[in-house]
DNA sequence: AGACGACAAAATGTCGACAGTTTTGTGTAT
DNA sequence: ATACACAAAACTGTCGACATTTTGTCGTCT
């Protein structure tokens, strides 16, 4: 409706934190990356404390780390406990998919329609101009339209938690492949398809199903990234 | 082991942190209650910034609220949103115990053990004192060994929170039911030794179930509150 | 040459002060 | 007496400077 433009008198710390949590989640932050105050102060043009305050909120989400009296750092991809990140993705991917196709209402409905199409169309528009923000933002979009029909706050606030994660994730992953060969928009909207048709019909146990699937899809996407042999050209021997 | 004593070179928010995070969550600091950044910058004898530090830090883990350019708050308890709030813990309580009770080591076994005596002492300690904490605390202690044992950080954070917010709950109860003859600390207890003994035989299914019997338990305790007339004796008629 | 220690540089942690906004209180007019 | 306007107070948001801690370097000693 409004929202003219993006400033909209925000305070100096927000529009830094907002800042800093979208260059964290495109990974155009670097994990592992430190964070300068100053350097951050100097790029934002304004003092340290609004810098500090952004940092210590992203700290409580997790997407920084903060080492006392040394500098604050991106939060790294922790591979270590990638199975265990994919397990919880999946165990509330399925609470809040399933609670939406019981409790929403038509309205809501609506929206994860709007969204399946906006989610088709940007992941076009990716492959088009081989950029993977927009897949990835309208495919946040559309679990995030589904899971706020849950109507359920808390479950709302840590699977929106797990998928900014899963943002920096499949960044990370079209970094390495450079070539959006094997993403076929279809495919995955196929089961977009499935998942807003079991909504409509209110039918729980089709989309926890559903839900399911679509998570160890993403598992696989990533377990093919992480077997991938990208040493495999590098002779060892010489 | 170290530990000589709770000051151990903690830096000034870090501290205020601490003590703050155990005021409210104790409920020595009313659900509501504003918190002027002088006066506790008065209070703690330090300057605003670590003051607000701590209070961004808080914000962050949703126990207090940040009013712009106005003060803030500590949470108020969400009467709204507890069913939800229920089922949420009902749900992380049955993954974690479960996970803990088919991946727990035998020292996360001995250390479960040793929570369940300790809840026992400090339930008993709490009715003979008549203060809640002990009892409290000890609870928070013997789920939060349980679910440490699933080896999941992110089951483990999720669940965390929702124990802490349970805490609230649990000593509200308290303060209006002073008298704590309602309080059996056997009967709980006999839960908690059921659950010992599934984890000690890696017994999912059984403990996936006791974890669900008792949340529910707790959900009972927290409608008996709110179905209560605690305005019976108030007459509205003059 | 390697190890230990003092010194210097840089970053974080904290402080006191100023600016902008919201709330409170007062006075006036109706 | 009530409602509105304006002024004063209080509080948050931000700033620049100082204090403390850590890191890196250099020099000396063994």
């Amino acid at each position: 409706m409004a929202e003219t433009t993006k400033t909209e008198k925000l305070t100096g710390s927000a529009k830094v934190y907002k800042q800093l949590r979208e260059d964290i989640l495109r990974m155009d932050l670097a994990p592992g990356q430190p964070l300068d105050e100053v350097g951050l102060a100097e790029r934002f043009s304004l003092s340290r404390s609004p810098i500090r305050e952004a940092l210590v909120k992203l700290a409580g989400e997790g997407l920084v780390h903060v080492l006392p009296n040394r500098s604050t750092i991106v939060s790294p991809i922790n591979f270590q406990d990638l199975p265990r990140f994919l397990d919880t993705l999946d165990l509330l991917q399925r609470a809040t998919h399933r609670l939406a196709a019981e409790n929403r209402t038509e309205e809501e409905l609506a929206e994860i329609s709007a969204a399946r199409e906006a989610f088709l169309e940007g992941s076009r528009e990716s492959i088009a101009t081989n950029n993977s923000v927009p897949h990835i933002e309208r495919n946040y979009d559309f679990h995030m339209a589904i899971a706020r029909a849950c109507r359920n706050p808390y479950l709302i606030r840590y699977y929106g938690q797990l998928l900014d994660e899963a943002k920096r994730l499949g960044h990370m992953r079209f970094q390495f492949k450079s070539q959006t060969t094997d993403l076929k928009p279809e495919d995955l909207d196929a089961q977009h398809k499935q998942m807003v048709e079991a909504i409509a019909r209110r039918d729980g146990a089709a989309i926890e199903e559903l839900a399911h699937e679509h998570a160890n899809l993403f598992r696989g996407q990533f377990m093919d990234y992480v077997m991938a042999n990208h040493t495999q050209r590098v002779a060892v021997t010489y």
